[in-house]
RNA sequence: GCCCGGGUGGCGAAAUGGGUAUACGUAGUCGACUUAAAAUCGAUGGCCCCCGCUGGGGGGCGUGUGGGUUCGAAUCCCACCCCGGGCACCA
């Protein structure tokens, strides 16, 4: 027999070929597949969905050594779920709009439809030749003005809906670069990640969504999710639900109300001065015509254009100025001085607070610089006698839980957590204040004035203002311009032609809107699109998402725990409170896989160990780089790369391929065959759902024959660990499982020969891949 | 400061409704094949001590630290230390 050898650079592109020929991964959607039910199910029995999914990749490069991890995990679930009998949803598509394409247009004049085109082709090409079981009959990218049509579509109907609108709001501001920067494009030191420019707060008008409106929903169905506890945690923290009141303090002088929000309304008789944010509106008019007006102007002024960072130590000593006038506390009609203090929000609550200096510890530290008087107002019970006895300031701030003292007697002596209740209750009976809820969620704010984004769907006419565009004339299509340089208005601008229309409504001149969305509007509902990806008439028919959604497993890097999962999350409720869905959550269940580092460090060009995946696939073959990446670690976990492990990997495959050769030159050609696309992720067609059965049949058969039935038992042993850690995510003690029975085998050849054996080992494999 | 994770051989790591700790891989060592190397195959594989002494056998200690529960703890409880991550002047 000649010595063959484990060549994968002719058994893969075998594979890809015939998959490609086939259509292996399509799936349709009506009814079962016609190409899974090889073995049939009971006759017209739908074979459950299920849809697996990984993030979008954005197209930039080369894919990197986390795609093929993320990819290699998804896919072996897909493949997984496959043999269990169901029909698998497993899509691909590209987060294509952005700015990088658009930074490299800036540098070198490349249009960046034609750089996002260019990286899309090399990230198709590394895909197929990974193997990936992807239907790409569903792919697309959300650049193409077939899917965009359908992400303006969406902003209209919120729109509509009242859930996008327009409002001032401050802004990032690259003085250099003449831009308003996202969030994310502000480093940790306040500048600009293009030009290193210090960045500046500007009050502009922006778009928004009303994601605020969902917090409570948001935050309540993260609990019925199968997603890691650390991502909902996060989620929980970001939207950060406080109960508490908000309370009323009038300024008497100017006959202004301003209500605060406070969570410890049981600490009202201890508030002795009342402080408003620098950006809170009515700052400059309670100031005007009072001795303070200079120094006020002059710090409100300092305040806007400190960098978030500077401004959100709260290690820096507190500072601020007075305002001149004072409010009434409600509870016991003292006036409390007013302040404006940076340390205050604007964003948070109401923009002002009441300062309660003996049980806050900002309050206290802006107390102490100012030299306000601090009151006690609520005791622990055990040191009850001795507060009062020497009522002196000892132990303040204090802010745990005890008594109320010096307080009215209704409520003095009382328990404080009991007082917080009944204080709420008195004010509400007064008017004066009412229990309430705050967040930290804000609305998120989407229009960038950038030109490779989906263009914001609206006109401004000079006679009917705002106009939506009807949707007959979606999408506005992006125009194609020379200079992407940001001037301070959205490049867009510039393209006279395209921004001068008419108005749909009364036929007068209109200007278009030239801001364009943040991409992560396009990746808000890209899972929806798959579902029915060429439907030209409508996003999709909601029998389509019948049959499909929920994303049964989504995995993704935990980087998008937040924006992107939050988002995606407001999408589906808002687009299910619109009649277009009829469902809550759009990923059932949730895996984030770790990062692959190199030497203990994340892997960048700078520091020189990059490993690329196209070089490991290129030397060892696809199916030793995807199983040397699951098998790494348990991929929930970081892990660094090692090129002796990839040679390992390889080793196993060399020696698994090698005994199948044996088995087949031997006859047992049925097993022989599965073995040698096993490791290709051989289609579901031969294998699935036969083997399971094929090896519990061999059992009876070869135990007559005298085969070692600790061998078969382990064999056994083997498929069920396989399939009950691919339910768990951990494909390194799957893949040790079929290691250690390959072993056995090797040991006794004979007996693995044995068309029971071969099955067993074929399915374990076989499930993996 | 608050909230999540996590600490097991040289390394990646198994084993958690308590029951042979270190599966599997990798590195290492020894051996087979070979003129040699590569490849491949086999053996070995926590630490310490003792006996035997080319094959082998016995004992003790071992899952970050210190306690506790238990016949029995990597696993459960309490306290602490260390590492990683998230949030952070959120009233």
């Amino acid at each position: 027999m000649a010595e063959r050898r484990y060549d994968p650079h002719e058994i893969e592109p075998r594979w890809q070929a015939l998959w490609a020929r086939e259509r292996t991964w399509e799936v349709s959607n009506e009814g079962a597949d016609p190409r899974s039910d090889g073995r049939g199910g009971a006759a017209g029995a739908r074979a459950p969905k299920s849809y697996v999914l990984e993030m979008l990749p954005y197209p930039s490069g080369e894919p990197h050594i986390g795609h093929l991890k993320v990819y290699s995990v998804g896919d072996a679930i897909a493949h997984f779920h496959r043999r269990l009998g169901a029909r698998v949803l497993h899509p691909m598509g590209y987060d294509a709009f952005g700015l990088p394409a658009e930074n490299h247009a800036i540098k070198t004049g490349v249009h960046p439809r034609d750089s996002t085109a260019e990286s899309i082709a090399s990230f198709q090409r590394q895909f197929r030749s990974w193997g990936i079981s992807i239907d790409w009959s569903r792919e697309f990218a959300t650049c193409e003005p077939s899917y965009y049509r359908w992400t303006q579509w969406i902003f209209l109907e919120l729109f509509r809906a009242g859930l996008a609108y327009r409002k001032e709001a401050a802004v990032k501001w690259c003085p250099k670069d003449q831009t308003v920067l996202a969030n994310e494009q502000v480093d940790a030191e306040g500048r600009c990640e293009r030009c290193g420019a210090l960045v500046e707060v500007k009050q502009l008008e922006q778009w928004f969504l009303r994601i605020t409106d969902y917090a409570e929903r948001l935050l309540g169905d993260l609990d019925a999710l199968e997603w890691p506890e650390h991502v909902k945690t996060m989620q929980r923290n970001w939207i950060g639900r406080s109960e508490g009141a908000e309370v009323i303090f009038r300024c008497e002088e100017l006959g202004i109300d301003y209500p605060v929000f406070t969570t410890r309304p049981d600490t009202l008789f201890g508030a002795t001065f009342f402080v408003m944010a620098p950006e809170h509106p009515d700052v400059m008019r309670l100031a005007h015509a009072t001795p303070y007006e200079h120094a006020v102007h002059d710090y409100v002024n300092h305040a806007l254009t400190e960098t978030n960072e500077e401004r959100g130590n709260a290690e820096k000593p507190k500072t601020g100025v007075p305002l001149g006038r004072t409010v009434t506390n409600p509870v016991n009609g003292e006036q409390i001085p007013m302040y404006v203090a940076d340390y205050v929000l604007m964003e948070y609550g109401t923009g002002a607070i009441m300062a309660v200096p003996a049980h806050d510890e900002r309050d206290y530290a802006f107390a102490r610089a100012f030299d306000l008087p601090v009151r006690r107002v609520i005791a622990p019970r055990d040191a009850l006698d001795t507060v009062e006895a020497a009522p002196g300031e000892d132990g303040l701030p204090f802010v745990g839980d005890g008594v109320l003292i010096n307080a009215p007697d209704e409520f003095d002596g009382m328990d404080n957590r009991e007082a917080l209740g009944a204080i709420v209750a008195w004010l509400d009976r007064e008017g004066k204040g009412h229990a309430s809820v705050n967040y930290r969620l804000r609305d998120w704010l989407v229009s960038r004035q950038r030109y490779w984004g989906a263009p914001i769907p609206i006109l401004y006419c000079e006679s009917c203002g705002m106009v939506p565009v009807p949707d007959d004339q979606l999408p506005v299509e992006l125009p194609d311009i020379e200079d992407y340089t940001p001037k301070g208005r959205s490049p867009l601008a510039a393209a006279e032609d395209w921004v001068n229309t008419t108005c749909p409504k009364c036929g007068g001149s209109a200007r278009r809107e030239t801001d364009t969305m943040d991409t992560f509007v396009d990746s808000s509902w890209y899972f929806l699109r798959y579902c029915d990806a060429r439907n030209e008439h409508a996003a999709w028919d909601p029998a389509a998402l019948r049959e499909w959604m929920p994303v049964d497993q989504y995995i993704g890097g935990v980087e998008h725990a937040i924006l992107h999962l939050m988002y995606a999350r407001f999408f589906t409720k808002a687009l299910a409170d619109l009649g277009h869905l009829d469902f809550q959550e759009p990923f059932q269940a949730l895996f984030t896989q770790g990062m692959v580092t190199k030497d203990g460090a994340k892997m960048s060009k700078s520091r020189g160990n990059v490993v690329s995946p196209a070089s490991i696939v290129e030397r060892y073959g696809a199916d030793t780089a995807r199983c040397y990446i699951l098998f790494i670690a348990p991929p929930d976990q970081d892990a660094d790369w090692s090129d002796d492990g990839v040679e390992g990997m390889h080793r196993f495959l060399s020696r698994l391929w090698r005994l199948s050769a044996v088995l087949a030159e031997r006859g047992d050609g049925g097993a022989a065959d599965g073995w040698s696309g096993a490791g290709s992720g051989e289609a579901g067609t031969r294998v699935a759902g036969g083997a399971g059965e094929g090896a519990h049949a061999g059992a009876g058969e070869t135990a007559r024959e005298g085969v070692d039935l600790e061998l078969l038992r382990k064999a056994h042993w083997a498929i069920d660990k396989v399939s009950t850690d691919l339910r768990r995510f951990a494909f390194n003690t799957a893949i040790a499982a079929v290691m250690e029975l390959l072993n056995e085998c090797s040991r006794l050849r004979e007996q693995a020969s044995t068309p029971a054996l071969s099955f067993a080992l074929c399915t374990a494999a076989s499930l993996l891949f």
